[in-house]
DNA sequence: AGCATATACCTAAGATTATTATGTATATTA
DNA sequence: TAATATACATAATAATCTTAGGTATATGCT
């Protein structure tokens, strides 16, 4: 990423994504985060590819490949252990954005 | 800090302190972080003291000592090169919080 | 045909930054 | 007098990202 503000919200983005998507494959998910984002974040491949294999090491993602137009694709969604765990941390995203908009918006 | 997430936004938050107070010292921006948060973020001194002191290796800060109480204080305020940084830093995280809550909060 | 770009995956070395665990010292409160 | 608050500091470790590479296929341009 171009931010180092970026450091440590890049599991709970992934999370998030595969909650609302059911499944997506790591290729996609750096496009999307910069589309939804409109073009704030861009995630690196060599951040992206080692978060998504410790998330499934830690039994969050399930993984199925798949090939398509001659290209193998391979496809993350969420275990229900990740369900459990995405549900909590979308809770602390939304309280950290909370808190920092606080900081630097002290006005609203 | 409690969070990951916080992980990347402890310089900046600092910088902002220190544009709005003055000047203010390590002990003092803990609290004050934690009372402007609402109890959101606790910064941990091991986190906070390497972090004011590599602000004043980069020249953003200048400080004085200060005895109050028999205690003693280190005083912190932002140099110019501070100043200039803490602007783009700003800019930096509320384009931060507007990419994360587009993607937290896609409704909005 | 050849080159750049896009798609799609991956890893390793290094840097950065926070966490945890200490340590020192004084003042105040129970 | 023991605990808590104030006030600073550092060291070892862990976590996480960046940078820089690598492989391979497909497509669009000249």
């Amino acid at each position: 990423m171009n931010s180092k503000l970026f450091r440590g919200s890049l599991d709970t983005i992934v999370l998030k994504l595969l909650r609302d998507k059911g499944k997506m494959y790591g290729y996609q998910i750096a496009k999307e985060v910069k589309l939804i984002s409109e073009g704030r974040f861009s995630i690196t491949e060599g951040s992206l590819y080692p978060a998504l294999h410790k998330l499934e090491r830690k039994g969050y993602l399930d993984t199925e490949y798949e090939r398509v137009d001659n290209r193998q694709r391979k496809y993350y969604r969420l275990s229900p252990k990740g369900k459990k765990a995405v549900k909590e941390e979308i809770k602390e995203m939304k309280s950290f954005l909370t808190g920092l908009s606080l900081i630097v918006n002290p006005e609203n």
